[in-house]
DNA sequence: AGCACGCCGACT
DNA sequence: GTCGGCGTGCTC
């Protein structure tokens, strides 16, 4: 009787299970988990990941195929990553081979070596001393400073990302300072003991600061700490201060920020700071980059990793601390494929390499919120302002009966005049791009719709056309109603480019600067719209969402949000939390240092509890009632959210496969104890990108009854007839629903 | 998701 | 006749 090693392997496909495929002899003893492995697949060969080695088939050893090679002779993927994908696909419901898949570089999936790129590094010559430069050439001089740090070399792309240009090479190089020679190591790399962390000295904390600095480093093992406090209290620098310790005892630091936080000046906040190196982690890199930054992630040679949602996965060899910035910001949850949250999977990372968590936010999810008040993290507040700046002054402004000029009310158009007046900026929010939200027919009614969903098409006049934000259909501006034929089309409310028009003819001699998606699109014009913003003159910025994360005005005296109802009678109960956070959010963009700062918002519902508990009692307040609410409506984070999507090309579809795998389960078998089941019902939109869509809600009092359930749902849609006729798919815990 | 296999319409 | 349309089924 022979016996055949046996291995078990992931395999990036769409499919729930794992593979199992014997080893061929000259690889007996050598798999390992985390290795990539390249296996026969269908018709084609592929790139695996080792699961386990020595394990029983279900499948005799004539059904399986043979393993053909090992790609790594170290598991690419450490322990701990390992650990974290193949937890984060059962918990979320995606395929391990996937999920793993997602955890590697690009390169590595392609099968690349895990070496980084032939390089050529660069090093001082054996007689070059800073004294052999002027002390003028400040540059110069700071390059070489790095090269006579590094002896062993630093790489030209290293030297670039430092900031230096190749022209400063080639200086120091004419005077025979630099030499370079061919290599392909690490581009990077600092001598332990030896190194120097700062840059900059480090500012003096006030107590408040001082406490949560150590509160977070003490103990230094795993535990959370959520630190709330307002823009401009200073959060930024107790974390840099705790990145500080951690490099002096000689670990790496991991800071997660949210998609649009992750600017150059973000960057340079760090890289002013700290002589480390400093890896940015964001989709601006080619596959090379990003490959480079992993392995010196790993290796240890990158002490601060910046990225956004993915960068969880990213390995580090002496893990110190995790950061996350803005951590109530949605961004940080996948909203398609692996739908992960990055903050939450931070938890559990942070407890499995025992390490300090650090969660900052001026406005903290009711999730983290929750599990402060429950005792789960630490909670500390910074609540006093830098610099004694006192904090803005909310009020409503009440805009019932009011005609509105392009969603502003008089009385907001005379508070802008006067701040403008004063010499100071104003910043209006207006969470709604292009011009006008519908184009309706003044004689039928008629309005322009979108025929793939279920949506009104937007007007935008620069450049001029219609288009679909839901499915990106884009179509010229209609001439005629296409009901009534009528010529009278008139755009229908305000988006921030009727509302830039309506103030350029209020106020003819003052800049009036759009910022959302659509005027930032162009390489540079955000970045010089924020020179010119930054110049202190006078001027009105209206813009989305984008005004309100990551740059700070300091001349802006007046902040006005022109829809504060926008999520108040939403359909989605997280409509609230989101307005709220929002308002605070571009709230805090207004009065910094000595100017004192006013906030307006318009709306319709100036006695709204909720809204008033805002304005007058503050964020903690507020989200403390609507933790109550949550609480009595058993809603999250109290009880727990899955969401079963489907959609398909006919309608109904989507809700009749829906229907029959709830009926199956609720026919033959027992279901787990504690779930409530609604649905299926069609979407909030029901037509999408011109398919149908319907969902099903599961509520659990407890994740582990819910998981029992959703498990039960994989493998009924596993035998159910219609699966190949819907796209369908998990959502555990979603932040919405539609 | 890929990819092959297979069974009908319309093109050289 | 055969090229290709995409429905169906399978991947250890
Ligand atoms: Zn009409
Ligand atoms: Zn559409």
């Amino acid at each position: 009787m022979v016996f055949y090693v046996i291995l078990r392997v992931a395999i990036p496909s769409p499919l729930h299970k794992l593979f199992d495929y014997l080893c061929p002899v000259e690889l007996e003893g050598l798999a390992k988990p985390g290795m990539r492995i390249k296996v026969p697949f269908g018709s084609r060969e592929i790139i695996g990941i080792v699961i386990d080695t020595d394990v029983h088939s279900d499948y005799s050893s004539k059904q399986l195929k043979t393993a053909l090679m090992l790609l790594d002779a170290d598991p690419v993927l450490d322990a701990t990553q390992f650990w974290l994908a193949r937890w984060a696909a059962h918990y979320y419901f995606y395929p391990e081979g996937e999920a793993l898949q997602q955890a590697l570089p690009v390169l590595l999936r392609k099968g690349q070596e895990p070496t980084f790129a032939h390089a050529t590094l660069w090093r001082a010559t054996a007689h070059a001393t800073l004294s052999s430069l002027a002390t003028s050439a400040k540059r110069q001089r700071e390059l070489l400073e790095l090269l006579l740090r590094n002896p062993q070399g630093v790489s030209t792309e290293a030297i670039k990302i430092e900031g230096f240009s190749t022209p400063l090479l080639k200086a120091l190089a004419d005077k025979h300072l630099a030499e370079s020679f061919a290599s392909h190591p690490r581009p990077y790399q600092f001598a332990t003991g030896s190194e120097t962390i700062l840059k900059e000295a480090p500012l003096t904390l006030n107590e408040e600061q001082a406490s949560a600095l150590y509160s977070l480093l003490n103990p230094s093992h795993f535990h959370t700490l959520l630190l709330e406090g307002i823009t401009g209290s200073g959060k930024t620098e107790v974390y840099l201060q705790a990145i500080e310790a951690i490099l002096k005892v000689g670990k790496q630091a991991l800071i997660l920020v949210p998609e649009i936080g992750l600017t150059p000046q973000t960057l340079s906040r760090f890289k002013a700071r700290f002589q480390v190196p400093v890896m940015a982690l964001h989709s601006g890199l080619t596959d090379r980059q990003r490959l480079d930054a992993w392995l010196m992630a790993r290796d240890g040679s990158a002490r601060i990793l910046i990225g956004t949602r993915s960068a969880i996965f990213t390995p580090m060899k002496n893990p110190g601390i995790i950061i996350v910035d803005e951590e109530h910001d949605p961004s940080f949850k996948q909203q398609e494929g692996f739908r992960y949250h990055a903050r939450d999977l931070a938890v559990l990372r942070a407890k499995k390499e025992d390490i300090p968590l650090l969660l900052t936010t001026a406005t903290p999810s009711l999730e983290s919120l929750h599990n402060a008040l429950d005792g789960r993290y630490q909670h500390l507040h910074l609540r006093q302002r830098a610099g004694n700046a006192s904090a803005p002054k909310f009020k409503f402004l009440d805009i019932r009966g009011e005609a509105l000029q392009a969603g502003m009310a008089p009385e907001l158009i005379h508070h802008i005049r006067q701040h403008l007046s004063a010499q100071t900026q104003v910043l209006i929010f207006l969470n709604r791009r292009g011009f006008s939200p519908s184009l309706i027919c003044h004689d039928c009614g008629a309005v322009n719709e979108c025929t793939r969903c279920d949506a009104r098409m937007t007007l935008h006049r620069s450049p001029a056309h219609m288009h679909c934000h839901h499915c990106d259909r884009q179509t010229p501006i209609p001439k005629r109603c296409h009901q009534c034929h009528s010529e009278d089309l008139r755009p229908s409310g305000a988006g921030t480019e009727r509302t830039e028009e309506q103030l350029k003819s209020l106020f003819p001699n003052i800049p009036v600067l759009r910022i959302d998606r659509d005027s930032t699109s162009r390489k540079h014009a955000l970045e010089n719209m924020m020179k010119q913003i930054h110049t202190g003159q006078p001027c009105i910025m209206i813009g989305t969402q984008m005004l309100a994360k990551g740059h700070h005005f300091p001349r802006v005296t007046l902040v006005a949000v022109l829809d504060a109802d926008a999520g108040l009678f939403s359909a989605d109960f997280r409509g609230m939390e989101k307005t709220a956070q929002l308002i605070l959010q571009v709230a805090g963009r207004a009065g910094r240092a000595e100017l004192s700062g006013e906030v307006l918002l318009q709306t319709h519902h100036p006695d709204h509890p909720m809204l008033a508990a805002l304005v007058t009692q503050g964020y903690e307040a507020f989200a403390k009632s609507e933790l109550v609410l949550r609480q009595g409506a058993g809603l999250p984070p109290f009880h727990h959210h899955a969401l079963i999507r489907a959609e398909a090309s006919r309608q109904g579809w989507a809700e009749a496969f829906l229907r029959s795998i709830r009926e199956a389960i609720e026919t033959h078998l027992s279901l787990p104890p504690g779930n409530h089941w609604s649905g299926p019902f069609p979407s909030p939109m029901e037509k999408r990108a011109g398919l149908f869509r319907s969902q099903m809600l599961i509520q659990g009092r407890e994740r582990r009854h819910l998981h029992t359930l959703l498990r039960m749902i994989m493998q009924e849609v596993e035998h159910n007839p219609m699966k190949n006729k819907v796209r369908w798919s998990i959502d555990v815990d979603p932040i919405d629903s539609y």
